[in-house]
DNA sequence: TGAATGCTGAAGCATATGCTTCACTATCAA
DNA sequence: TTGATAGTGAAGCATATGCTTCAGCATTCA
């Protein structure tokens, strides 16, 4: 097993925690401090910053720090590159049952 | 750690995994059995047939066995759901950056 | 200056994941 | 019926993940 290497490994298993997801939900309404993020999350502040190490390591998440505040931020390219990956397989596949369903009919059709 | 409970959590943890996400898509171009999943994918037997599980459990993928051959078959569903998830969060960003960008015009704007 | 706040990092531990090998069953074809 | 093919399932092992606690360290506020 060799890590995840791939961006979209990264991404993907970023995305299959749902504290993770709740914290990019959360981020798609507007930037938020580590302490906002792990405030509703039920577990400690060190676990919050490893999930956070996760969506940034990924990609999905970027932050700076003022002060003593860690602002987060989501990267919008990240969630395309993933949104972009399953919608180009779901078009393939309806394109293939489209294709089906023009060979049937013209097998078994009418027409002609 | 409770396992992956949430149906979303089973796909997208599934399409974590490089191999996983290989015979996604070659499924998008139609079924195939095992051995010819497992063909170009340099792991044992067994291993494919472990990874077939997680994509199952996810939903992405169903297979039905006739004689002593196991054909798979993508579910578009399950891709539409994941999809959505990020579809969703990435408009809501983006109608965030929007209304930032109408209070910035107002705020600073030469009209009115 | 001294205390509270916000975050960081290492260590440690339980459990999950991703393989392997080996033994096995069921089906198909000769 | 014999052998090849296709897949299944358990055991075992290395490594990854997801937490916890505890011990810091800046920064801010009184």
């Amino acid at each position: 097993m060799l890590q995840h290497s791939d961006p979209l490994d990264r991404a993907f298993h970023a995305l299959a925690d749902p504290g993770r997801r709740w914290m990019v939900d959360r981020l798609t309404r507007g930037p938020a401090s580590v302490s906002e993020l792990a405030q509703p999350l039920d577990m400690s502040m060190s676990a919050v910053v490893q999930h956070l190490k996760v969506l940034e390591a990924s990609g999905l998440v970027r932050s700076t720090k003022t002060g003593r505040i860690r602002t987060c931020q989501v990267q919008p390219d990240a969630l395309r590159a993933a949104e972009g990956w399953l919608n180009t397989r779901r078009l393939e596949w309806e394109r293939r049952l489209d294709r089906l369903g023009d060979y049937l009919a013209t097998t078994n059709g009418d027409e002609q």
